[in-house]
DNA sequence: TCCGTGACACAAG
DNA sequence: CCTTGTGCCACGG
């Protein structure tokens, strides 16, 4: 397993339950904006524990792939925890994940 | 090494 | 909105 990889999965984990991201957010996120679909060969190696049901392409659809019978789980998993899907897209107005941004520490003065 | 492939993204029409 | 074409880049035969 490459290090690519293992960054991509230590970021995906990180996604809350009921929010999803996109290839091309992890990619870029992860200071490799042209790797999308490198992204995709992580998911599809995933090791077990990664949530790989909240990664959606750009579209806040769920990609074609060969495997037979794991678009639909992903989508049940999705829906499972709230994800719900329009017109066989996640609205990503509404569930996109901002990012792995560092929680705001609580201001001493002038707090939250 | 060359070539085809893939869980992508984006621009055009 | 949709479909199609192109760029992308790591992998495997």
């Amino acid at each position: 397993m490459n290090e690519f990889q293992r960054r991509v999965w230590r970021l995906v984990v990180k996604i809350p339950r009921g929010r999803v991201a996109t290839y091309g957010q992890i990619a870029a996120w992860l200071g490799w904006p042209r790797r999308a679909r490198m992204v995709g060969m992580a998911m599809r190696h995933c090791p077990q524990g990664v949530p790989w049901q909240r990664v959606v392409n750009a579209q806040g659809a769920i990609s074609a792939r060969a495997a037979v019978g794991s678009m639909l789980t992903q989508r049940i998993l999705l829906e499972q925890e709230g994800v719900g899907l329009r017109r066989g897209r996640v609205p990503l107005t509404r569930y996109r994940w901002q990012g792995p941004r560092r929680a705001s520490r609580p201001r001493r003065r002038q707090g939250g």
